[in-house]
DNA sequence: TGGGATTACCTTTTT
DNA sequence: GGTAATCCCA
């Protein structure tokens, strides 16, 4: 059934590069795909072509992504390229492959048909909960450092037993490691790093299984695979067997996650384990003028270890890099401001526009100054959807109709909205459940029996035993709606003067239901026939693995603010970066970290390939962070850009040129009685060059201060011994 | 037990 | 500076 013009039509308009890599043979395959080069549409195209050619049916496909939107947007745009059904293939994200897996063979893992999956949030609160029965202190193990140790052992595909411990500290991290997963099996839930490892362990102890799937994903497809962990990375090894090939798409240049596992090693590896025979570059850029990519170049180029890319355009020079420099935060968000209203009163969509920062700290002054000047944006990142304190709430006692013993959500519920249950009264349950060896809300069934309606553990009882019986029957929709109403939540936030939005957002998780009932209904068989698990649960699985695409009005033409990480993938015509300084980009905290200067510069590099015509690069002497007052100096990824590609908008201090210089809006140092040197003074020293006091300690006879040099780091200099010239 | 007051935190983030 | 968690008192 092979059509021989539709493939020449699906291919019709790409360059040799993308046409070598979509068209490749039977091989595992690494294309390395620069920023802007249509790396989507090959991924898209490859797998349209090996269908539309006849090698292989959706069925035997598997596509990988990092996020559920990029799995959303290639299965619109394959939706548009090709006339079949595509429902066959498998696609999504990495955790939601390893879910569906699990659900199909929660048996062999050993796991309830219904298990729940923990949000950070829920994690982080079940290892305080195991910590504390521990009897561990919380000083010496910050739950939080607790949480990312876990995890990153969890990345590395290791378990409790298989972690190495050399001292008492870390024997101490372990045990909890194991007594933490093993609370976890109790209550049938996973964490997000057990989804991936526990389906490793499905695929590597269970031959059947694991050829059952090798046998079926002929061709695996993966997005950003510079993003890979460990643990995916194995887990895409096993699928893959001795005879699949996978076709990887990434990019090491824009590895910006290293700091949460990431290995750009894996791409390495993967051309020597895979015997990888093609590399195939796309470096044609289709996205910015030469002005922008020749600055990303100059920068990435910094940076060692890379496997060694140049992007280019066949679009002209474009317009000069733009480059302010702020008295301060103020300033430079006023400024910013400024320009995209004289932008906007040209024509210019504000929606093309964005502005980054390094974190998000930075969006408040520049939300501030957006708001005064009465221009729409909308800041992306913050708190999302389902991760909201009331929605939570709500989605609780959802978990607890489904499966009451997870211990999870009866303790975020069973005193809200307060019933009268306090510390006490907790702590009698949690001994009971201890001494029967039962989850919280068997412990709770003891004690009560079936409870009396009312306040206290019998009412909490009570409430649990009518609302899992009221909702059989109910369709989803319905039984989200009995909950919010039954707990009590929608009374309490009635109660509550600012508790509209609270209300909004409990009505909109009813929406939620009511879509994800529309688009489940007729799913609910897995493909082997069985019956799969309760709509309700699958429910509950959907609202922890797809937190963020909740967003209201979406719609509407404003300005888009975001961290450069959550950038990544996009593209604006005009895109202002912020807070280009030594300490905020590159980040203070990456230089404590192994390569963290090169990531920044990495993500530097992504920032300012999101750029299509103009590129607006800004800076500001003095800032305030954590409520201090802290000056900085220009970033060294600035000098790094060839100063032929920019133009300096203005220039304060002792260069300047008198053009377009702004008044000072604010004392920029304060001047210390008797002492030579103040804050912001900018000074040079013989071996690290010129750099600026950020601070100072003891007295005129014993004085040090600390200098920022920017490149040469911050130093602490005593000015007996240190030669300090002011300039 | 629960609400008001005080104090520790503070890069980046998807799942 | 802003928030979330914890502390303390009624």
């Amino acid at each position: 059934m092979m059509n021989s013009t539709a493939p020449t039509l699906l291919l019709a308009g790409l360059n040799d590069k993308q046409l070598e890599a979509v068209t490749l043979p039977h091989q595992s395959a690494l294309i390395l795909a620069g920023a802007g080069s249509g790396k989507t549409r090959v991924l898209t195209t490859r797998i349209a072509w090996l269908i539309q050619t006849g090698q292989v049916s959706p069925h035997g496909i598997l596509s990988v992504t990092f996020t559920n939107k990029a799995a959303k947007e290639m299965l619109t745009r394959l939706g548009a390229m090709l006339p079949i059904n595509i429902r066959g293939m498998w696609a999504g994200t990495f955790h939601g492959l390893c879910n569906r897996l699990l659900r199909a063979h929660h048996r062999e893992v050993n796991l309830p048909a219904t298990f729940q999956i923990l949000d950070t949030a829920d994690q982080l609160s079940a290892i305080k909960r195991i910590m504390k029965v521990m009897n561990v202190d919380d000083e010496k193990f910050p739950p939080k450092q607790v949480l990312g140790y876990i995890n990153s052992c969890k990345e590395e595909g290791l378990r409790a037993y298989a972690v190495e411990s050399y001292d008492s500290h870390s024997q101490r991290m372990r045990e909890i490691f194991e007594e933490y997963d093993k609370q976890c099996q109790r209550e049938g839930v996973v964490d997000f790093a057990e989804l991936l490892l526990r389906c490793y362990e499905l695929l590597s102890n269970n031959a059947s299984i694991r050829e059952h799937y090798q046998h079926r994903f002929r061709y695996i497809l993966v997005d950003e695979f510079q993003d890979t962990n460990r643990l995916q990375y194995l887990w895409l090894r096993l699928l893959a067997g001795s005879d699949n090939c996978i076709f990887a798409v990434g990019d090491d240049d824009q590895s910006i996650y290293a700091f949460r596992g990431a290995r750009v090693g894996n791409m390495r590896d993967f051309e020597h384990d895979f015997n990888v025979q093609n590399i195939v570059k796309l470096e044609q850029n289709y996205r910015s003028h030469s002005n922008i990519l020749d600055a990303a170049n100059a920068i990435i180029m910094h940076n060692r270890n890379r496997l060694g890319k140049n992007l280019w355009t066949s679009a002209g020079k474009g317009e000069p890099i733009r480059v302010y420099e702020g008295y301060n935060d103020k300033d430079e968000a006023v400024f910013i401001v400024d320009e995209i209203k004289a932008l906007h009163a040209e024509g210019m969509e504000l929606g093309q526009i964005a502005l980054l920062y390094r974190s998000n700290a930075q969006s408040r002054i520049l939300e501030h100054e957006l708001f005064s000047a009465g221009l729409p944006y909308r800041v992306y990142g913050g708190l999302r959807f389902f991760e909201r304190a009331e929605v939570k709430h709500a989605l609780a006692y959802l978990r607890l109709i489904a499966s009451g013993d997870d211990d999870t959500a009866l303790l975020r519920v069973i005193n809200f909205p307060t019933r009268g249950i306090g510390a006490r009264s907790l702590e009698q349950l949690q001994e009971l459940a201890r001494q029967q060896d039962s989850s919280l809300w068997q412990a709770a069934c003891t004690k009560a029996g079936d409870g009396k309606p009312g306040r206290g553990l019998d009412g909490f009882v009570a409430l649990i035993k009518q609302m899992q019986e009221e909702s059989i029957g109910l369709t989803l929709p319905e039984q989200v709606e009995l909950a919010t109403r039954l707990s009590g939540l929608r009374d309490h936030y009635a109660a509550d003067k600012e508790g509209e939005d609270r209300i909004a957002n409990l009505d909109e998780l009813v929406n939620a239901a009511i879509a994800f009932n529309n688009q489940e209904i007729g799913m609910q068989v897995d493909e082997n026939g069985e019956v799969a698990m309760s709509i309700l649960a699958q429910f509950l699985a959907h609202a922890s693995l797809e937190s963020g695409e909740h967003q209201a009005d979406a719609g509407r033409d404003a300005l888009q603010l975001m961290t450069v990480h959550a950038a990544k993938g996009l593209e604006f015509n005009t895109v202002f970066i912020s807070g280009v300084e030594e300490g905020l980009f590159p980040h203070e905290q990456s230089s404590f970290e192994a390569n963290g200067l090169e990531e920044e510069r990495r993500l530097m590099y992504v920032a300012v390939t999101r750029a299509r015509q103009r590129l607006y690069l800004s800076f500001a002497q003095s800032r305030m962070l954590h409520g201090q007052v802290r000056y900085g100096i220009p970033s060294r990824f600035l000098d790094e850009i060839p100063e032929e590609l920019t133009k300096r908008l203005n220039s304060i201090g002792s260069k300047s040129n008198g053009y377009n210089q702004p008044v000072p809006v604010a004392p920029v140092a304060r001047p210390q009685a008797n002492m030579p040197w103040k804050i912001g003074q900018a000074v040079a020293h013989s071996k690290f060059g010129q750099g600026v006091v950020v601070n100072y300690e003891g007295n005129a006879n014993d004085l040090r201060v600390q200098v920022n040099f920017g490149k040469a780091g911050m130093k602490w200099l005593a000015l007996e011994y240190a030669k300090l010239e002011t300039l």
